[in-house]
This record gives C-alpha cells, structure tokens and sequence, in this order.
DNA sequence: CTCTAATCGAGACGGTACGTCGCGTCTTACG
DNA sequence: CGTAAGACGCGACGTACCGTCTCGATTAGAG
C-alpha cells in the first residue's frame, strides 16, 4: 500500500529464456489479480502459476511490487499522458473521450490493474507519478492549490474509470464509452478547468 | 486493502482491565500510524509499544483489521452522517462547511485515520459504509448512476480532507476550515447535485 | 518424568469447602489418567472435569505434580512397606502373596497409577523411595550391588504388577493373586534371595 | 510418555544440507539429553544448541519424538537383535555376555539413551519392539504368559544396562562386562529360559 | 443466628513455546 | 557448467497453557 512502485522500466532482456520467464510471470500476475489482492498473492503462488522456477522470480525481480510495476508502471505513464493534458485545455471533453477511448480499447489489462486486488497499490502510484508530472507546470490558481487539484482530478478519474470498469466489459460497446467520458467530464474536469458544462455535447 | 472492516463496533467491556487494555491497543495503533504504513505494523510492535501481552491482542480482537475498526468504524459512520446528507440538499454550503469543521474540530484521529499508514484501507471501509447507507435512499438521475455518484463523492471527499490535513495543522485556523469547504464544495459536491456555484459565498 | 514426586504428605485441611475441592481434583486427576498421559494432562482440564475455579487448582497444590504426588505418594510407600521386607526373608512366598493381595484389594487406586498415564513418573518414584529405604539397612552381597538389587527388585515388581492390572479385573478372582505371585517370586524375589524355586507351592 | 516412537527409519537424505542439518539435531540432542529431561527440551532449545534455524526442525521430523526416534530407532533394533535370541537358548551366558560387550562398545550412545532425560521413552519403545518381535513366535509356557515374559526380560535388562551405565565410564574394564554379564543372567535370564544357575561360570 | 472472613467461580493478564507460512538468499545436483 | 529446484535462516503469525492477579458472590464457623 505505502510501497511506491519504482516507475522504471526494467531493461528489456534479450535472451530468448528470459523474455518467456518474464512473460509467463506478468502473465501469471494478472491472471491471479482477477481473483485475489495482490498483498495476499505469494510468490510462491505467482511462480506456481507461471510454471516456472521459484528461484528464478527473483533472478528477474527483486520484489513482488516490481513485478507489478513492470506490468503497470508504463501504462500508468502512458494514460497519464492523456490525463493531464486535458485539465490544461479549455474545450477538454474531447480529450476526455480520447481518453476513455483508449482505456477501452485495453480493458483487460486495465481492468486487472484498476478493479484487480492491486487496486489501491496502483491508484497510489497514479497519483505520485501525477504529482511528479504537474511539479514542473506550475499553473497557479487562486483559490485551488495546484497540488490538490492533480491530486484530486487523478484520483477522481481513476474512480471513475475503476467503476467503470468493474461493469462488465465496456469494450465494444461506443456508447458507454461516451456516457462515461461525458460523466467525468461534468464530474471532474469541468469543475477544475472551470470549463462551462455545455461544452459536453452530451449533457443529458 | 481488500480486508474489509466489518463496521460492527465492539461491544463495550465492563471489566475495568479490558478497558484498560483495549484503551492501550488502540492508543498505540494510533501512535504507531503516524510513523509506518498499517500493513507493515506487526501485531507484536503494536503490544510492546501498548506495554501489554502478545496474547491479550486476541483476547480483544481477531486480526489487526478488527483493532482498526475499532478505531475508526465508529468515527466513519459519525463522518457520513455528515456526508451523505450534503448530496440531498439545493443549499449545501453551509452543510460542507460544517463537515469540515467537524473534521478539524477531530483533527488528531482523523490525521491518524486518513493520512496514516491506515489510509488505503480505512478508505474503503468509508466507500463502503456509504454505498450501503446509499442503497436505501435510491435518487434516480438521468445521467448520474447514483452509486457512481455515492462512490465518487464519497471518495473525492475522503481524498480532499486527507490532503487537507496532510498540511500541518489545520484545527484552529478559522480560515482554512472555510477554504477547504469552499474547494470541496466547488470540486465535489456541487458537479454533484447541480448546484449553482454561486450557492458558495466564498468563491473567489 | 524427571520430576520426582514431593513424598510430603499435605496438610489435611479442616474447612469442609477445602475438603471438598480437594476431594473433586484428586477424583478428577485420577479419571482423567484412564484416557490420557499425565503429561499431556491439562490443569485446566483437570479443574474443568473437577467443576472447579481455574484458580482454585493452585490454592491447593503448586504444580500438577503436587497434585500427582497427593494422590500417589502415600500410597506407594505403603506398597513399598510390603515390598521391601520381602527381599530379607529366606522365606518369601507368603509375603509374595500378600503383596498381590494388597495390590488386588485396592485394585481400582493402582490400576490408575501403574498401567494409567502416570505410569512412567510414579515407576521413578517407586523406585527413588525405595533407593532411599535401602540405603539404611545395607545387606551386603558379594555378586550383587546392594543398589542394583533394589533397583531390580523394585522395577520388575512394579512392571509385573502393572502387566497384571492392566488385564481386566483381578479382583475377586482368588485364582488369578495367587498365579501372579508365584510368577512373581519365580521371575524376581527368587533369583534375589537365593531361595530355592520350591519355595513356591505353586511353581508347576 | 505414551507417545511411542515409530520405528521406521527416516529415508537418508543425499542432498549435503540436509545430511549436514539431520546431523547437527541429533548430535544436539544426544548432547542436551546429558543435561535435561527429553519432555523439559524444547524444540527451540535444540535447533539453537545445532546452530540451525527454527524452522529447519520441521522440515526433517514432525515432533521431537521423531528425532529421538531417528536418533534411537535403529539403535534398539539392533541390541534387540541380541536380546530376545538369549530367551530362547537354554546355553544363554554366553549370548548374555555378548549383548554387554556391545553396549559397553557403544557406550556413548546408549549412555544418553538409557540414563539421560529420554530414558523412560526409550524404554516404552524397547518394550513396544520386543512386544512385537515376540508375537511371531509364541512360545507357549505353562506357567508365564509369553508377553508377561517378553515384557519382564526386556524392561529389566534396560534397567540393569542402563543402571550398570550409570556408573561412570565401563568400556575398557574388561572385568565390569564380565561381573554385569552374570547378574544380568543370574537375575534375569536364567529364571525366564528355566536355565541351571550353575551355568553361569562367574556365579560366586 | 448472625456476622465476618475465608474460599469460591470466573477469567483477564504477561509470558513463552508451539507449529505454520512466506520471505529472500544461497547451495546443490542435474541436464 | 549454467540453471531449476529447493533447503536454509529468519521472523510474524495465531493458538494453547502456564502461573499470577483481581474481582464480586457465596458460605462456613466463631461468637
């Protein structure tokens, strides 16, 4: 829970057996998380599951949680990517919907990191990258400290996308994905942009 | 994380060696949270620094999670109480304010409970009390599913108090307490009940 | 095992509630010995069967083994009066059988502390006291340390008689007494004393 | 106490560690058993005086009985290989004289086992072997039970080693072997077989 | 026949050993 | 001769029982 994961992506191995090793315990990893928290994952179990070496867990990792973070670290960074932006732009819900989007069309992998027992570990790590990323673009504002609105636009968001998700399969389905955008359009990034509600065409 | 607390609280003991005890165990929980995370306090260090038994922890609760319930369980309910009502109202500023009031007025405990070790876990047991509190006054909305909006609501509330009293102390500075509820009520609870932003006086 | 029983008698208390625990934790001891080890006896066990105060075991006796020695010890020194003599007499048959006859008579008593789960810890004691009632009158004997005279003597007494109750019911059937200390004086008084085989009336 | 041991021989390890632990408990044991009582042991106490974790204990033996009984298993089959065979020769000193001349080689060994803290265990076990050893062949006699038989040789012939053991150091004195040699015959053997005392040469 | 003090039951307490489990390291034996 | 399998030291877990202790609530026996 406290434990950050390191945000670094682990060198790519090269040798054929260490890429199968390697795919076979982030494999493992998420196919366990649709059952049970991470924290009562064990390594044993991870490696069980993998067919693979107990030993050799950790030849490629030092801990459990760097595991998870290789499995979720650059994805984490990559929708933070589509995160952010939106809450610099005035006419955002477009961004919103990209971002939805985008979170649809991988929800399996997201849906074991947002609704899976690592949850809470990854919602963490959302966060401190986010606050990490908006240290560097200070956009003051008077009566909302910047902190606190990345801190609580990410966290929101990532609700929201968990709720989502833990409906179901959203894939597919062109509809949902814009009621959902339009709902944390009007329920987080509107509020913080301070942009009007009309702009979200789908304001029912 | 996924354990959750049962929110029953325990039944009051007469016998003035278990208050004793109890009143140790839970003062030390407390104390200790302030330093580590709560899944990484072990059951033996909350005893020593509780200057009581190994065993006697049993004989008051089953597991760790049931001695933070006992903490805060009932802290939480008294909490949404205050919480839940905010969303049914038109006017719901000076309901705000009086939740952050509240919560400054407590700000040892809830310092301890949201920005503890404890965090993760006693935020869930807050989604969760409110969902069920929610289930019963079912309000309709065309384009909000209500347990969305509890959930969201819910949790941006939690996480707005947590940042808030994450900064020093807040009890006593009369303006602070204002100034949260003003953030707290533009970023959450008005997107929430469609409230004009108007409604709070103190937005600048 | 190693522990050897007190041999002090306890003052015989005169208040009737004393008598009366007292009385309900020796019957209990001696119940419970039927079906378990001594060791593997619980006191909390032994007070339950006794309908007595957990606490009460320890106003009357400091150990479990005090409570053993209460029930036993009086007891085996009697026995031991009728065992001693018998190694001084050339002619020993008689007092072979009135032995058995003792033991017979009190049946019920001796079953519980030779073949029950005490077995171990009273055969020591058994033979601790007899050592101790040895050492007085010293017979020496060219061949045979005084001490490993009375060590066997004792021992293979206590085993024989511990075979023989551990086979239903001996008394009543005369028989049976009288078989038993022919066997008896034949396997162990005999070969100590010297006495010829034909001292046995009944040596087939 | 009434906990026997199994009897069945542990299958030897090959992996180096594990011989090398399996080594280490039971050198502890035998070495703790000159100081203490087998049941006052601890498990901890053990695995502390082998310089070996806790935890290792259990993976080679269930209970501590299983060690003792790794450790003395074998070791009472052996010497009862030359025990039962001497009840069944009507020429038996010499049979008598061999088993002493083999403890007495093995002195070490059996010293710990028959005078140390597991004395009494070790010697439920002997019995409990023999038992099973004779059920084979019954032989029938008019006047003694064969297991009254069997049970009488064996205790008291432990009793004689093991008192005989108890006197400081026997190996070397060629004479001792000798002397134990008759009274055990003299007391034990010869009774049971029917045998002439006279055929014991030593008798004085 | 009362009153007072001893004895009772109940059970919480600080300890300590138990046997289990998972960790992360490090050795071994096999392919 | 490198890698999987897994034994190891460690330490927390939750359980059980120890012997001590405080509680009222009987209840015996002395006055």
């Amino acid at each position: 829970m406290e434990t950050s994961l390191t945000g670094l992506k682990r060198a790519a191995p090269t040798d054929a057996r260490q890429v199968r090793s390697r795919k076979a315990l982030t494999g493992a990893l998420l196919a366990l998380l649709k059952d049970k928290s991470f924290d009562q994952l064990t390594i044993r179990e991870i490696t069980a599951r993998a067919r693979t070496g107990y030993a050799t867990f950790f030849r490629h990792y030092p801990t459990k949680e760097a595991l998870l973070s290789d499995v979720a670290s650059e994805e984490i960074g990559t929708l933070l990517d589509r995160t952010i932006p939106i809450l610099h732009e005035t006419s955002s819900y477009e961004s919103t919907l990209a971002l939805c989007r985008y979170v649809a069309d991988h929800a399996a992998l997201w849906s074991a990191l947002l609704t899976g027992g690592a949850a809470a570990i990854v919602r963490e790590e959302f966060i401190l990258q986010a606050r990490h990323l908006a240290q560097v673009e200070q956009r003051p504002n008077a009566w909302l400290p910047a902190d606190l609105g990345v801190v609580h636009g990410t966290g929101s968001t990532f609700d929201i996308l968990a709720w989502w998700l833990a409906r179901g399969n959203p894939s597919g389905e062109h509809e949902s994905v814009g009621q959902i955008a339009t709902i944390l359009h009007h329920l987080v990034i509107a509020p913080l942009v301070g942009g009007r509600l009309e702009a979200s065409p789908a304001t029912v």
